[in-house]
DNA sequence: TTGTAGGCGTTATCAT
DNA sequence: ATGATAACGCCTACAA
C-alpha cells in the first residue's frame, strides 16, 4: 500500500531521491540513503513492479510454455531454465499448456499482455501462435519440437537418432519383431522417433513394422500396446516415459515379462527406471541442460535481438539395462 | 508496440472510445465497435496488461509457490490450482522454492512487487516469511504444510492419521520391528508422520522404534534406509515418493525384497507404484483435490478479504497391494 | 547532490 | 454515445 511518495514524505526528500537512493544509484549522500531505508522499511514499502515496469518498458519475468507439468521430462527443462535465469536476475514463471493449442494461445497473450522479457516454448504444433510474439518482437526459444521458422532459436534433440540406435541396439540384442509405440501424429517427436525406428529397421533390412500412435500418456500407451500385442512383438521401442508406464501394464497383464519374454526400451532416464525388474533400458534426453541452454540463448538474445538464430541440436544417451536383454 | 493510441487514431475515435470497444463495455455504437476492432487487428494491437493492471490495481495472477518441481505431489496440486484458476480467468505462475527458505522469501518478493491477486504457498517452514504478504493484505493459502499463525487459510492432509493406519496396517500384517524413513526435523509432514508412526507403535503396545531421517529426496531415503538396515528392520514406512525410490534401492542392494524380505509402505500414489514387483502399499494423498480446494479458498478470499479463515483437512487413503503382505 | 516534472499505456470520471 | 483528462506509481532527463 505504501507507495514511494509516501516514503519520500516520511524521510524528507522527493521521490527522486527515494528512487535513486534505493535502486542503489550513484550519487545520494549516505546519510539520507539510511533516513530513505528507515523509511521504507518503517512503512513497509516494496515498490511497485507494475509501474515499474510500464516506466521502463521491460520486465525481469520470462515464461516457459510446457507441454505437460507431470511429465519428469519438462520438469527437468523447467529447473533448467530457473537455474539459469534466477542467477541473471529474471524469475521464471511456468505455464501449461497441457499440449492444447488453445491453452498455448492463452498463456502466449498473457505473455503478450504481460510483456515478458522472453519465452521459452515447447510448441504443440510447427505452425504455433507464435506469430503474434514475434509480430511484437517478443524473443522466444523452442525447446524439444522445432518450429516452423528456421528464423528462431531452437535446442533440440537428436531424437531421430537415437530413436534409431535404440532400435539398432535391440535388433543387435536378436530381436526381429520390434514394434513402435509412440505419441500422435504430428507432435514432431513422436513423429521422429518413428522415422528414426523405421531407419533402423531399413538399415539392418528388416522388413516387418509394428507401428502404434496414441497420446502421450500412460492410457495412450496401454492402448497402443495392447494392439500391437495381436501382432505378437518381441520387442517394443516405447517414445515417452508415460507412454512406458501404460506398455508395462500392458505387458504385465498379458502375461509378458519386458526382457524376457519382450525387449523393451522407452525414452526418458525416469528414476525409478531401475527399480523394475528387469531394470529399464531408456534413452537419456538431456533435459536439464535442455533448460539451461534455451535460457542462455532466450538471454543472449534479451541483450541482442539482432543475434544470429542459433539451433543447438544435443544428443541423446542409451543406457542398456535388463529391459533389452535377449530373453 | 501499437498502443491504444495508435488504434484510436488509426479508427478515427479517442483512447476512451477503444477502451470501452475492447472491453466490450454497454454503450458504445456497433458501427464503431466494429471500426475499433479493424483498426486494433490492422495494427496487431495487445493492450498492456501492466498499464491496465497498473491502471486497475489489480492483477488476474495466482503465485503459487511449491517446494520442489519434480515432485509428482506438487505437480498435481499445480493442476488442480491451474484448473480453478483458469476457469476464473487467472493465469497461475509457478514457482520453486526447492525447499529453500532463501527463495521462498525471494519468490515472496516477487509477488509483492508485481502484486498478484493472491499467492498459494507449500511453506518450508512455519514461520515463513508470509509475514510480507499479510502486511500488505495479500491474500495467501498455505498447502500441505501449515503456517504458525492459525489466522490463514490452509489446506493441510491429516497426514499423522495417515501414517497411523498405515502402520497399523503393517502391524496387523504381523510386522514387528517396523522402521520409519522420514524427512528432515521441522518439516511439517515428516514430523507429523513420524507421529503417527509412533502413534500407532503405541496403540499396539509395539516397544521398538526404528527411526531415521534425511532429506526428502531419493538420496535421503537411501541414506536413511540404510542406516535402518543395521537394526533388521521387518518393515518400512516411508514418508515420501522419492525417498521410496531411494529405500527401494536400497533395500535390493541389501538383497531384500519388499513384501517378502521386508514389508512397505510409501507416502504418495505414484503412476509406477505398480509396476514394481511386487506392487507397491501407497498412502495416496488427494494431491490434485489440495490444489482446487486451495485455489477455491484464494479466489473466495480474493473476493471477500474480510472472510473468516478457513481450514481445510482432507483425508489420505492406504492403498494394500504386494509390498506389504507378510513374507 | 537533490528536486521538479513529464510520461510509460490504461481506465474511469466528468463533461459534452 | 463519445471525448478530454486525470490519475495509477515509478524512473529519469533536466534544472538548480
Amino acid at each position: 500500500m505504501a507507495t514511494i511518495s509516501d516514503v519520500a514524505r516520511k524521510a524528507g526528500v522527493s521521490t527522486a531521491t527515494v528512487s535513486r537512493a534505493l535502486n542503489g544509484k550513484s550519487t545520494v549522500d549516505p546519510a539520507l540513503v539510511a533516513r530513505v531505508r528507515a523509511a521504507a522499511a518503517e512503512l513497509g514499502y516494496h515498490p511497485n513492479g507494475l509501474a515499474r515496469n510500464l516506466r521502463r518498458q521491460e520486465t525481469a519475468v520470462l515464461a516457459l510454455i510446457i507441454s505437460d507439468v507431470e511429465n519428469p521430462f519438462f520438469t527437468s527443462i523447467a529447473r533448467g531454465v530457473e537455474d539459469v535465469a534466477q542467477t541473471a536476475g529474471y524469475s521464471v514463471v511456468l505455464c501449461n499448456s497441457d499440449e492444447s493449442a488453445d491453452k498455448e494461445r492463452r498463456y502466449i497473450d498473457v505473455a503478450l499482455q504481460e510483456r515478458v522479457a522472453g519465452v521459452v516454448l515447447s510448441p504443440t504444433d510447427v505452425s504455433s501462435s507464435i506469430e503474434r510474439l514475434r509480430q511484437r518482437g517478443t524473443p522466444v526459444v523452442a525447446v524439444d519440437r522445432p518450429l516452423a521458422e528456421s528464423t528462431s532459436d531452437q535446442v533440440l534433440v537428436d531424437t531421430r537418432l537415437a530413436a534409431c540406435e535404440a532400435t539398432g541396439h535391440l535388433i543387435t540384442a536378436g530381436y526381429r519383431r520390434i514394434g513402435c509405440v509412440t505419441g500422435p501424429a504430428g507432435v514432431r517427436t513422436a513423429d521422429d522417433r518413428l522415422a528414426g525406428y523405421r531407419d533402423a529397421l531399413e538399415a539392418a533390412g528388416v522388413g516387418l513394422r509394428l507401428e502404434s500412435r496414441a497420446e502421450y500418456r500412460a492410457s495412450g500407451g496401454r492402448q497402443a500396446t495392447r494392439e500391437l500385442l495381436t501382432e505378437s512383438p518381441d520387442a517394443l521401442l516405447v517414445a515417452n516415459s508415460a507412454m512406458a508406464i501404460g506398455a508395462l501394464e500392458a505387458l504385465g497383464a498379458a502375461g509378458l515379462r519386458p526382457g524376457r519374454d519382450v525387449g523393451v526400451v522407452a525414452f526418458d532416464d525416469v528414476p525409478w527406471a531401475t527399480l523394475i525388474d528387469p531394470p529399464l533400458t531408456v534413452v537419456a534426453q538431456p533435459a536439464y541442460e535442455i533448460g539451461t541452454e534455451a535460457a542462455k540463448l532466450l538471454l543472449a538474445r534479451i541483450a541482442d535481438p539482432s543475434l544470429p538464430p542459433a539451433a543447438t541440436t544435443l544428443g541423446a544417451r542409451l543406457i542398456e539395462r535388463g529391459s533389452s536383454r535377449r530373453g
